[in-house]
DNA sequence: TATGTGCCTGTATTTTTATGCAGTAGGCTG
DNA sequence: CAGCCTACTGCATAAAAATACAGGCACATA
């Protein structure tokens, strides 16, 4: 009947939300301990279907990722067309555009949405990009610098 | 050097936003075309330190994903001291207490901040928490069911 | 130069997850 | 009731991902 499963589901979900679950196997045997005799195979469809996501932190419901909406093919011409050099700085980045080119490209990194970014501030030929964290300037470099092909030759300051 | 390292997870990065990759021999293959010539030991060690996880629709970036803040034991209190009714309607959820419990128990919603709840209303005995689609809905329900122990018998309007 | 350390990577293997297939149970129709 | 679905599950196995181990290389130090 189909009570169990919906049942067991929920379980799964208090589980894997309620402490750190390291796989499939372990979640079976706290399923296990109560009363919930299933096997691996089952959980990896209920996982499946409950579109839980495994992070090195332990499992966790994908209802909080981004749905991706095909982000990025004017942003990669933007950058071809005026990055000039990109400078890191704890949690900001700034790039250089030959004159006027700043604002064009800002307006690119804005419609990118990337999650890192918390703000962008563009003059004529500098855009400065604020980061939530220098973990997340690191992150945003290094996708930026994909885009351009080959890894600009950026330095501090 | 170092650089080879840096260069190759940023065009993961830049892979995996850009299309959808189902696995990491997938991107194996992917890099090896780029004459990025790795194993996928290596990638498995990249993608860890990325902090990129999978998804169903392939990987994503961690960044993206919330902390996680020990976010549960009062909540649990509340539901099994309060909840005595739930009643599911599209993309509302209705929970019934005894009188005066609703206030306690929407504080208690509120605190968990589960990404699903797009908001919640408080009367005596009545919470309606609404949250952002039917789906969320679901989850919701689903997680709250699994909180109370046993399946509360639920039924629509 | 010899020696030591740290980082990076591949090979081989283990561990973890996904799935093809078959069996069971409940519901529905004739 | 027979026959036929459909949903669910376990078993066995395949596929995917993680890792123990060792080698290589750059760099520092004596």
């Amino acid at each position: 009947m189909a009570t169990a499963k919906k049942f067991r589901q929920g379980q799964i979900l208090r589980l894997i939300t309620t402490e750190r679950i390291a796989n499939q196997e372990e979640l079976r045997r706290r399923l296990w301990m109560q009363r919930l005799r299933v096997t691996q195979a089952t959980l990896s469809r209920d996982l499946h279907e409950l579109k839980v996501v495994k992070t090195p932190e332990g499992y966790r419901p994908a209802s909080v990722l981004p749905q991706e909406t095909t982000p990025l093919p004017p942003l990669a011409r933007a950058l071809s067309e005026f990055l000039v050099d990109i400078r890191p700085a704890e949690n900001m980045l700034v790039l250089k555009t030959p004159p006027s080119g700043a604002q064009p490209l800002a307006a690119a990194v804005d419609a990118a949405k990337f999650p890192e970014i918390a703000g962008t501030i563009a003059g004529d030929d500098t855009v400065l990009i604020i980061t939530t964290s220098k973990k997340h300037r690191e992150s945003l470099q290094q996708k930026i610098e994909s885009f351009v092909g080959r890894p600009l030759r950026s330095r501090a300051s």
